[in-house]
DNA sequence: CGAACTTTTGATATCACTCAAGGGACGTGG
DNA sequence: CCACGTCCCTTGAGTGATATCAAAAGTTCG
């Protein structure tokens, strides 16, 4: 009769949203969970290049997959969640393409490959959840491709924005319309390609035109709607960013 | 005593490069490239919204992932080359994120979602290989959002010639420096976030610095050390791109 | 309280977009 | 074989968006 860990209901609404995994499958997961860090913020878990023996899922806090350009600059190519999996795909390639780096401070379980494979392997049901949670990663990424090479400063900024707010609200970091977004303008900078100058002058602009408020680590949606539109956010990738 | 034929050829070289699958496992492939239909060029195969039954396997032409934006722009999110399978995990969402376009006449397999998964779950050495080429498909979706965030427009265009010239050389679609690359410029375009007129005149900057020749159709690398220079292109992510 | 980091501001430079139009190339029908 | 349309590539001029540089103001934290 275990009660189940909040880390483990974290990682259960993203794997299983329907509440279908059985005891057993869910007594599997929570056994995975045995080996919890914390970390600071603005550390590098893993460097481009390392070969890591080890696949984290996020409990707490915010990271990020990042790559560093030989020119200097820094690309942000996904924000990981509490409950995402910086996944065990990787082990297919000899050496990581990209870094793994935390934002805030927070907590992560670290699982071993092996593990995770033998997990994956174990039931059907386990299977296709991760490969539903990398699917939805992927559309993620084939919007960001789109939000970059196509869209304005103005409507990139404040499509990521409500990508991570809904994101947010997903896992229970946000209520309403508000929620605790810790991130620099620097970080934010990364992930849209805006020189971080223009992106604050980007965000005073949103904030201006009464679309949100975001600063101290807050982001607060003052006109939803409103802001959905200037972001051009189709309803169906909200619906996608809420399904697993 | 079956002849293997030039498309089975194909996806082996995509999905078991080493030639380690049994004759058993190729039997199974083969079997399942037994609907293959001819497209012409700017054809959707699949719309945005779909939900397709089937799978294509490309075998001959070139064809994309596009996303259609509300503001009229449309991105290219990932160029799919001879051997690349337009791929199963579609299948989890209950609606496709993007369109499937061609771009070149050419042929394509269509699997069925079904018999895909049959395929995968026959074997471990299958279904690790389709893990194999997702998983290199998504760190090609990693850099190309590095590329599209951070870089300038000439080194964005040489990064995404170099690419294609690595990846139709591997498919045996270029030999030496030279290959055949029927794509407008509307096309690289759609792919780099540039516009046409640009777009245009960075191709003219790489050729007037004497990288290379592209036109009617074909693109010559006339100095690669100094292109790969240029595009600031890493030397793992060529062996990314030549590991499957 | 001071050091380091983050946000903001101003001024200027540049990259890339838009609009508009002229020249190929290629295919089709007369 | 030529005339014509269509699509693609190219050019020019003017504008707008975004980067860069430099420095001030605000914030966090030891």
């Amino acid at each position: 009769m275990t009660r189940t860990s909040p880390d483990l209901t974290l990682w259960l609404r993203k794997l299983d949203p329907d509440g279908r995994f059985d005891g057993a499958t869910r007594a599997l997961l929570s056994a995975a969970l045995d080996d919890i860090r914390p970390f600071g913020a603005h550390q590098t878990l893993f460097h481009e290049g390392d070969r890591p023996a080890e696949t984290i899922l996020i409990l707490e806090g915010l990271a990020c997959r990042s790559k560093e350009l030989p020119s200097g600059g820094r690309a942000i190519v996904a924000f990981l969640l509490p409950g995402d999996l910086c996944n065990g795909d990787l082990a297919l390639f000899p050496t990581l393409d990209h870094s793994l780096r935390t934002l805030t401070p927070g907590r992560a379980a670290y699982i071993p490959q092996t593990r995770l494979q033998r997990l994956e392997a174990s039931t059907q049901a386990l299977a296709l959840a991760f490969r539903r949670a990398a699917a939805q990663e992927d559309a993620i990424a084939r919007e960001w491709m789109a939000n970059l090479a196509q869209r304005s400063g103005r409507t990139r900024t404040a499509h990521l924005l409500c990508e991570l707010f809904v994101r947010l609200r997903h896992v229970g970091l946000a209520r309403g319309f508000s929620g605790a977004l810790p991130l620099t303008q620097q970080d934010l900078s990364d992930a849209t390609g805006l020189s971080v100058v223009h992106l604050n002058r980007v965000l005073q602009g949103l904030r201006r035109s009464g679309l949100l408020r975001l600063g101290r680590g807050t982001l607060e949606i003052v006109d939803w709607r409103r802001l959905a539109r200037v972001a051009e956010l189709a309803p169906d990738y909200v619906e996608l960013l809420e399904a697993a």
